[in-house]
DNA sequence: TTAATATACGGAGGTCGCCTCCGTTTAGCA
DNA sequence: TGCTAAACGGAGGCGACCTCCGTATATTAA
């Protein structure tokens, strides 16, 4: 959460590795199959290093771990986020998965209930599921990350089905409510976390539900 | 997590000066005056180091402001949350003051209402306010932080008064209430933030209204 | 005033993590 | 089998953290 500066540096880079249009048909070698094993050494070796040492681990040992150059590590993933993401995304696709099924079988608000605690579920095994989350929602540019997008769009759609059954207020935005959220489950994990943060989300669902 | 260990160390390392017995009474010496104005230089320069620069701002940087050596800093706040705590002491104050006056004067709802306003009031301004609050929360240690303990109990006293007049549900503790708060202020700071956040706030309260 | 001494000062320096840069290696292709 | 784009890796510069200890000074006692 220190590095703001930093981050923008990076932005700037992206997006412009074709200063001239390449050759529209390229000829798009094979990626190199050194490449391909090294990127799955390092989701590998990072899953698990950021599972033992939390989201702020060093990325030097990510590489150790991987057998790989920390220069590698960075071609791979030029940010922290991008490799968290990288490293999250299956779980991420799991919620966007959940979210879809209960929009169809469930009843809006038990929806939006059961989405949230098969999040805290999910968090409570996978900690930086939230680093790779939180990143978009703390910066204030217009660049989301792939991840949270999905994410935000999951929620959307929960939230946008409840209030069009006249059953959610309609006066808040999926974005504030992933804010929330992710603020609710971001601080502390301990001993009876799972079940106290589920408390805590039912009680902010109780505060989206209308009519009272 | 990390920062037990040594602090532990620290502690150890006091009492050894004395080969023989000192006086068992201390006669307490004056604290020394280049203490006091050190201290008072460190508070003044964090405050705007950490206002400019946010939470993550380098000591060093803190040190240097005030004039004074990075060794000093750190004798005088042995970590970097006890400089927060330092800092922003006085705005603790206010608010444990404002929970006071808003429990005999408002109607209890209401007065939790005002009150988190009045935090998010603060925390748009002192940023570095809720990195002085998270610690104690985010480890799992029964030592609290002062500010933290204080500011629990003013949100306690709110909460306890709703709870006895049946305007408030009865399960849920501060602590957790304390959390989802701050989880929810947590993140991302920007325009239009402060509005936001209060109703966000305003929505986690009307979750915690009996009655519905 | 002065001497004694407890107390505080400061910053050099060891450690660590971040990230870039570039010489070297290697996989894919013809 | 050679050519070359692509990828590798790690040295090295940087900045931050924190400790350690020789030096300086405020306070107290004489």
């Amino acid at each position: 959460m220190v590095a703001e500066a930093k981050k923008a540096r990076k932005e700037s880079a992206q997006g412009v590795t074709n200063g001239k249009a390449p050759p529209p048909e390229s000829p798009v070698r094979k990626p190199r199959a050194d490449s391909l094993r090294n990127r799955e050494r390092l989701l590998v070796a990072a899953r698990q290093v950021f599972a033992a040492g939390g989201t702020g681990a060093s990325l030097e040992a990510v590489a150790r771990d991987a057998g790989v150059g920390i220069g590698t590590l960075y071609r791979h993933f030029p940010t922290r986020e991008a490799l968290f993401q990288a490293v999250y995304a299956r779980e991420v696709d799991e919620l966007v998965a959940l979210a879809e099924a209960l929009a169809e079988e469930v009843e809006p608000v038990s929806a939006i209930r059961r989405w949230l605690h098969g999040m805290v579920r999910m968090v409570a095994t996978k900690r930086g599921m939230l680093a790779a989350l939180e990143p978009a929602l703390e910066t204030s540019q217009p660049l989301f990350s792939a991840s949270s997008a999905r994410m935000q769009q999951a929620a959307g759609g929960l939230l946008q089905r409840g209030v069009e059954l006249g059953a959610i207020r309609d006066d808040v935005s999926a974005e504030d409510v992933m804010r929330a959220v992710l603020g609710i489950c971001y601080i502390r994990q301990d001993d009876g976390w799972q079940a106290r943060t589920i408390r805590l989300l039912d009680i902010f669902v109780d505060g989206l539900v209308v009519l009272r």
